[in-house]
DNA sequence: TTCTAATTGAGATGTGTTCGCAGATGCGAG
DNA sequence: CTCGCATCTGCGAACACATCTCAATTAGAA
């Protein structure tokens, strides 16, 4: 099922605007209200911010479109697809990498099982320290580290 | 070792505005930095709210509170004891709860041993549905279970 | 083609957080 | 005890991100 159905099952008008974002959301993976803007206005100048928010919360509803929370600022958005994935989040860099839903497995079952709770992986960001920061912080200080990167 | 060895150690000056956070936060467990001037200014009116924020933050790098995102809005500080938890937070109806970080550990393993990433237990929030929302959804909608809260 | 409810752009508004600065204060040295 | 000064505070402005209002436009059913 193309987009184009899935938006129409939700009762959903297409415009152009919305394509234009989904194909965005789509094109860059990992992306904030304000990128997906400024690549949008790359073709079409004109479609304005507000629009931006309101289509990725329509695309949410439907299910095309999910978002996470990386850094302390603005949410990225991400296409939803067969391969859901969760996000390691650096506190010290800030970088994130992507890794399979996999070793989650464990906690969605124990989670579901111990306490009635449906787990949200796409949704799921860990934070935490990375391998390189972890490695640099024997000689540097957090701050130094966020510093240089 | 007592919070105020603790702030000496880090070069943190004492005074009763941060006194004040450390007690209000210990006091109400979870909560807002809005919510935490609040109750601060019962006693004490005049503290100003960015003085809240820069207590929480230098208390933050001194280890002795934290915070996590909860809802969509401010995050919660808390105290960082020995108990250290994780938080459920329901998508539908916005409660939240916690729960002991042992459903975790495999994960915490997992990652580490993996990808060589060390998780921050306490910032851990995990988003989804609850038990009593996922009931709720056989009858009503989410938007209608989100409005009868 | 016509009609209407959904959608849009533009800008105001709201919420949560940080900044810059002048005055106040904790606390170590004397 | 009191002095000196780096740190801290209150205040208001600025900032980042998100949402709302409303008139004009438009998708898509009839």
């Amino acid at each position: 099922m193309n987009w184009g159905e899935q938006l129409r099952e939700h009762d959903i008008r297409i415009t152009p605007q919305r394509q234009l974002v989904i194909e965005t959301v789509e094109r860059l993976h990992h992306s904030t209200s304000e990128e997906i803007l400024a690549e949008v206005n790359k073709s079409f100048q004109g479609v304005n911010l507000s629009t931006i928010y309101r289509a990725l919360e329509v695309l949410e509803d439907a299910g095309l479109v999910a978002h996470t929370h990386l850094g302390h600022g603005a949410p990225s958005y991400y296409i939803v697809d067969d391969s859901e994935h969760i996000h390691l989040v650096c506190n010290v860099c800030g970088q994130s990498e992507c890794i399979g839903e996999g070793v989650a497995n464990e906690l969605r079952v124990q989670v579901h099982s111990q306490h009635g709770f449906d787990v949200d992986m796409g949704h799921l960001s860990i934070h935490g320290t990375c391998r390189s920061c972890t490695e640099l912080a024997q000689f540097l200080e957090p701050a130094q580290i966020a510093a240089a990167r």
